[in-house]
RNA sequence: GGGCGCAUGGCUCAGUUGGUUAGAGCGCUACACUCACAUUGUAGAGGUCAUAGGUUCGAAUCCUAUUGCGCCCACCA
């Protein structure tokens, strides 16, 4: 026994030594092995700037039991890392460093900042991996990837060129989700919705006068309700919009506008003069039905302005200010313009009246920023071809969700997909492989799509020396980066190396190997947030540039909430940091606790004391293992294994817990195979504490140097340890190293392989036989309870047991019912026979009494058998009637109408020994 | 507006294809430091499975509606 093995177990004296053992071992490497299965997971790559969190916690944990689990069954496992550049929110990172510098990205320049990110990430990049380490994941991280590698990056400029080439990408004006604070694009992914407060504004429009007059002068009648004063009234939740507008829509069938449609009206404030013009997309419900149309700033307005051919002022800066086009206004920040509008409005009397409205509306998923709709060149990748066959591989079962209701909500959205923006205005990422000829090349904002926006520009993996159309050698690159998910849909074949643009033959050629054999990947573990940002692109992706799908099984676990159920975000200030519950409890009572609570697929709902249940375990663990350690004679462990399953010659109690072990076992497989997480930490929980520590040792106590208990406590211990270690792998390697002390060339836990179930163990009847031995020990304590018996003072009592294999059963185990019972003897009775001055309880099988020195409360004794009486009748009664309808016994399977006729029998005379019991009480 | 999920003891949740008396952890009550473990042990209390219908021999489980909560998606300004 060293100083370490204390009675409180202190999982700083075991995770970082075993952590180290097992990288300077090499244990969690994986290499092509024609002779095994493969397995393979690639990671969720965490960015670069990330810290660990819950959420990576959860995710890596279950990652790290499926790892663990498939490397002792046997197969080649690799579980592939990596981390992301995250483009946006690496960026935001860095220019915020420097901003305590007082320095602006544009006041370094690119390169120099671009250089500053570089250096940010060698000095942080690492955190992460070396938190994933803390948490004992067992990476191979020597094949660790970074989306911005030079290898990853040729991986990301091919697959542009690539699908360029075969028209798939574009370059087009549109209006997308643009943030002001980040000033870049996003794609409608990075842009969820949220409800905000805001007003519907009524804005007048005042109705050109000749205009109005030549229509009135024509039309039949005026409607006085709707033109009652000289305007056409509007309605929009954001009036700055109107400095922008170039047209007023109204609905064709609208009986209030169609004597308007083609009348001009004077923009206010600019004084611009605009048309009425009809289209149907115009919801005459909505609003007054008149709808203002701005086709720069709103991407339905867009397609209105196209179709009928209206002017396109933009009236923004990049950074949400408003430009020249905006007139007095210019300079504004949109928010403060709105106010400033409002005002001039007012002032004007042009502004009706403001309805509070709620509405939704997009935010930058890195900042938070409103986003704005906003008129610019973009590049865009067609989905529509992509997901065609992304869609069949799931209809068809070739992918697997996990849970199932993924897969609609999968399928959902790719039959409703949309093209993805890719181009963003930022500076940290993998920059077009896009280059333009500055002759050829014409940069004018809006134009339609068309044959010509082509030309001029270059689509190559290499800068051209000059332009192919012209020859004009004044080539400039796009200033564009790729949005961080068109690297990351090429994870799972980019981090082996695809498309290997390697010189030497011999690294190629085993590189490719490698991916042959991993690919396609198994599962893939991650979080329902990313499902159409990721998930979905690496399907499409796989299948696009590797013919085949890039894993086979997805699972979606829950997201990780508050007690109150909200999602953990430092805003809030309701995180709980990982890396302290380690510090506090270990990481292994970090796994346990959090693998406990994730139910399939459901959120997590966690707060510190969770953990306490983990750090419990192991501390049991850690105690039931000394125990056995220090009860053990280490010599014989090994020696005797070979004559083990001589199961005639074990105990019940051996029997018992034998059965026990392996048919937890068998329901630890299942539940590991389906992903059933919780499952898998409850059932070794179970087994552990209440039938190896609450009864099986407690009963081999007094038998302690018996060569069948030390063998099986050993045994199970052993077994149990591999079963537990994908889960918590370091208390498992710090004991099994204990136990396997005299021979450590053994190596480590985690290359051991996993415990066989030996199906021949599993014996429900011994389960059965073992559980009436509990049953009398428990009433026996019940009754001490009961009586007030204090606990080490000694009783007698006396058994009658109800059968004859009950009775040589009691007899046989009466060591163990004396010990467990504390008594100073114990009669078995041949006959009921109340003995004097006792008081009785009845189980299932045998009826109990216990010798009372004192005064037997009759009262109270009759009262229990008539509790039991009345339960035990109305079971009879239930279960007859059920015998007693045709149709139970015509329509129910003959095995539950045969064990509803046993168990009416037993009623039966269970009640008639009741009702004898209750009358000799008299 | 569309879609999805969840309502089970005080709290947090399991309950796989409907089948005999619905489980666990925490919390609670009583007692116990009998040396593997007080991060513990022993015993116990506590649930008409959200509501109303329906299907069925039989429903926590399947169907319908209602109520409450949560999430996702969406170009009604």
């Amino acid at each position: 026994m060293d100083d370490t093995y204390t009675t409180a177990y202190n999982p700083k004296h075991t995770e970082e030594k075993w952590y180290r053992f097992w990288e300077e071992n090499n244990l969690f490497t994986a290499k092509p092995d024609p002779s095994k299965k493969p397995f393979c997971i690639v990671i969720p790559p965490p960015n670069v700037t990330g810290i660990l969190h819950m959420g990576h916690a959860l995710n890596n944990t279950i990652q790290d039991i499926l790892i663990r689990y498939h490397r002792m069954k046997g197969d080649e496992t690799l579980w592939m890392p990596g981390t992301d550049h995250a483009g946006i929110a690496t960026q935001n990172v860095v220019e915020k460093a420097i901003a305590k510098e007082g320095l602006k990205r544009q006041d370094l320049g690119r390169e120099k900042f671009i250089e500053r990110v570089w250096q940010w990430k060698q000095q942080y990049g690492s955190t992460i991996i070396n938190q994933l380490k803390r948490l004992g994941a067992s990476c191979d991280w020597r094949h660790s990837r970074f989306t911005m590698d030079e290898g990853y990056s040729q991986a990301v400029t091919e697959v542009f060129v690539r699908l360029y080439k075969k028209g798939v990408i574009y370059q087009d004006n549109y209006i997308v989700n643009w943030c002001p604070r980040c000033q870049t694009a996003l794609s409608d992914e990075e842009a969820p919705h949220k409800e905000i407060e805001g007003n519907l504004y009524y804005i007048r429009y005042p109705l050109l006068i000749d205009q109005r007059s030549s229509v009135i002068s024509q039309g039949a009648k005026r409607n006085k309700h709707q033109i009652a004063n000289d305007y056409i009234v509007v309605a929009t939740t954001r009036p700055e919009t109107m400095l922008g507008d170039t047209a007023v829509a109204v609905n064709p069938k609208d009986k209030r506008y169609n004597k308007l449609i083609g009348a001009t009206v004077i923009l206010p404030l600019i004084k611009r003069e605009i048309r009425i013009i009809a289209d149907s997309i115009v919801d005459m419900e909505f609003g007054t039905g008149a709808v203002k149309v701005t086709p720069a700033h709103d991407p339905n307005d867009y397609l209105l302005g196209k179709k009928h051919k209206l002017e396109f002022v933009n009236i923004m800066y990049p950074d949400g200010r408003l430009n020249e086009n905006a007139d007095v206004f210019k300079g504004m920040d949109r928010f403060e313009a709105r106010q400033a509008v409002v005002e001039a409005l007012t002032k004007e009397g042009l502004l009706e009246k403001i309805e509070p409205h709620i509405l939704s509306a997009g935010h930058c998923y890195r900042c938070d920023t409103l986003v704005e709709p906003y008129l610019s060149k973009q590049w865009f990748v067609k989905m529509k071809p992509l997901a065609r066959p992304a869609i069949r591989v799931v209809k068809q079962a070739k992918i697997r969700f996990y849970p199932k209701k993924w897969t609609r909500i999968y399928l959902n959205w790719m039959e409703n997909i949309r093209d993805w923006c890719i181009s963003r205005q930022i500076w940290w990422g993998h920059r077009l492989p896009v280059y333009y000829c500055r002759r050829c090349y014409k940069e004018e904002l809006v134009t339609t799509r068309g044959s010509d926006t082509t030309k001029g520009v270059i689509v190559s993996s290499v800068r051209p020396q000059r332009c192919p159309e012209c020859g004009y050698e004044d080539i400039y690159q796009d200033e564009d980066v790729l949005d961080t998910w068109f690297s990351s849909w090429l994870w799972p074949f980019a981090t082996f190396g695809w498309p290997f643009k390697i010189e030497d033959d011999k690294e190629r050629s085993k590189k490719e190997a490698e991916l042959r054999y991993f690919y396609p990947t198994s599962v893939l573990v991650t979080a329902s947030e990313i499902i159409f940002f990721w998930v979905a692109r690496m399907i499409m992706a796989g299948i696009e540039f590797m013919k085949d799908i890039p894993f086979k099984d997805v699972y979606i676990h829950g997201t990780v909430r508050d007690i109150e159920g909200k999602k953990m975000s430092k805003s809030l200030g309701n995180i709980i940091d990982p890396l302290e519950i380690i510090n506090e409890y270990g990481a292994d009572a970090l796994r346990f606790s959090l693998i406990s609570l994730t139910a399939t697929g459901q959120d997590i709902f966690l707060s510190k004391d969770k953990f306490h249940q983990g750090r419990n375990f192991a501390n049991k663990i850690w105690n039931a293992a000394r125990f056995v350690i220090m009860n053990l004679d280490m010599s014989k462990t090994n020696t005797d294994l070979c004559v083990f399953f001589e199961k005639e010659q074990l105990s019940i109690f051996n029997r018992w817990i034998l059965s026990r072990f392996y048919s937890t076992l068998k329901k630890v497989n299942a539940a590991l195979d389906n992903y059933r997480f919780n499952d898998v930490a409850n059932l070794l929980y179970g087994f552990l504490w209440h039938d190896f520590c609450d009864w099986y040792l407690e009963i081999i106590k007094y038998d302690i140097r018996n060569p069948h208990n030390q063998l099986v406590m050993y045994k199970i211990l052993e077994e149990f340890l591999r079963a537990l270690h994908p889960v918590m792998p370091f208390i498992t390697e710090d004991i099994w190293q204990r136990i396997h002390k005299d021979n450590i060339h053994n190596g480590s836990i985690m290359v051991q392989s996993w415990p066989h179930i030996h199906e021949e163990m599993i014996d429900r009847k011994t389960e059965r036989m073992t559980e009436i031995i509990f049953e009398v020990i428990r009433k026996i304590r019940n009754m001490r309870v009961e009586i007030e018996i204090k606990p080490e003072q000694t009783i007698e009592v006396s058994i009658y047991p109800h059968k004859a294999t009950v009775k040589r059963l009691i007899k046989e185990n009466s060591g163990i019912i004396i010990a467990l019972g504390r008594l100073n003897r114990l009669n078995i009775l041949d006959s009921y026979k109340r003995p004097q001055s006792t008081i009785s309880d009845i189980t299932g099988q045998t009826d109990i009494f216990l010798h009372f020195g004192g005064i037997i409360d009759v009262a109270k004794e009759k009262k229990k058998i008539e509790e039991k009486l009345i339960s035990e009748r109305n079971r009879y009664d239930s279960k007859n009637k059920l015998l007693k309808k045709v149709d139970f016994i015509k329509k129910a399977p003959k095995e539950v109408v045969e064990g509803i006729r046993q168990a009416v029998q037993e009623s039966k005379d269970k009640i008639e020994h009741l009702e004898r019991v209750y009358n000799e009480l008299l």
